[in-house]
DNA sequence: AGTTTTTACTTGACACTGTCAGGCTGGGTT
DNA sequence: AACCCAGCCTGACAGTGTCAAGTAAAAACT
């Protein structure tokens, strides 16, 4: 795949530092300078440090978007479990981006509307779902609190995964899908 | 509450700077004028920028050990509940150092035995007590999945409220122990 | 076709950062 | 009296994000 221009070099360049080093770390200028550009050149494409990672936020907004949505292509009793291997599938094959995405101090959320729109998005499959799967009699209460379970249980895995504590306690994982599933079967909410 | 020295000065004032605008802000320089010594004086009780991060994270684990620990004493069947509370609003109460206990980057358990010690025994509270649930005959795999949902689950729901998308996506959580009750029982956990 | 505008950079400067090196000073030990 | 050392300070360095101003070529417009 060949990379179109020096926006899409510093992007990649960026997520790749993100998934090995955190983004603490992350240097435009050294980015800039191991392109062979100025360390002025990405400021032309980002208006300013944050705006690499609002860019990288939206990108992996889309993603994580279009794996949920794909996961509610199966059956309804199987959605649930889909989804949650989707979240954290997306989350382990993407950690440049899900780092990203949910530090507020990264990308600001509240006074972004664009980024909002496209976090939004991806999550509305997820609180589909539910109402899906709960029925039209059930209250609202209840679906938001079964939402936020399944969302919970979903980020946490992946937040424990990809930080690492959760191997160093619970031990090696062998086999990563079917530990993702044997953990759905153990909450209730698959 | 009196403050004894300039290693507590510069750590309180450290924790309270993450809890608002993040670790990546967090200027020790800033810090050390702030409290009204010279830039290098933090320096002579933190071994570096880290060891900063390092020792919030300590005193985290600490307290975080302690919350668990005392979820426990109520009665077996109600404490994979009262774990869930405890670890949550430990997280809600301590943002600033939640937002570094489980950031790799910023303090590193893999090269660091003392804060691995400390990180060990707040979990182990929480593995023992799905030992005990589950009963000595049930698998070590089923100990370990459900373990691992728990903590999944606390950690997520915790992440998720501190860093914001929660009650944009799911709206005003009013009565915020009622909220995660209510979300304990959705799931099949407690 | 000739003129203007825009794109995609470059160079230079500034304040700020972590960190290394080398001081100083006062209380405690030997 | 000599020494040590904890707890600070001053100074310097390279690296950082970002503002300001330039340049050269492509694109757009008249």
């Amino acid at each position: 795949m060949v990379v179109s221009g020096l926006r899409d070099t510093i992007l990649r360049a960026a997520v790749d530092h993100v998934a090995e080093h955190g983004p603490d770390t992350l240097s435009l200028r050294r980015l800039a300078t191991d392109a062979g550009v100025s360390h002025q050149a990405p400021y032309h494409h980002f208006a300013d440090r944050q705006g690499v990672f609002r860019a990288i936020a939206l990108d992996g907004f889309t993603r994580l978007g279009q794996s949920l949505h794909q996961a509610v292509s199966a059956p309804i009793d199987q959605q649930a479990g889909a989804l949650l291997e989707a979240y954290v599938e997306f989350a382990l094959a993407n950690v440049g981006h899900f780092r990203v995405m949910f530090r507020r101090d990264l990308c600001d959320m509240e006074n972004d509307p664009e980024l909002r729109t496209f976090a939004d998005a991806a999550f509305d499959t997820l609180v589909e779902h539910v109402r899906a799967r709960l029925g039209e009699a059930s209250s609202i209460n209840d679906i938001r609190a079964r939402a936020a379970a399944m969302w919970s249980l979903a980020h946490g895995l992946a937040t424990l995964s990809i930080e690492g504590p959760l191997e160093e306690k619970i031990g090696p994982i062998a086999n990563r899908r079917a530990f993702i599933r044997s953990v759905a079967t153990q909450s209730g909410l698959v």
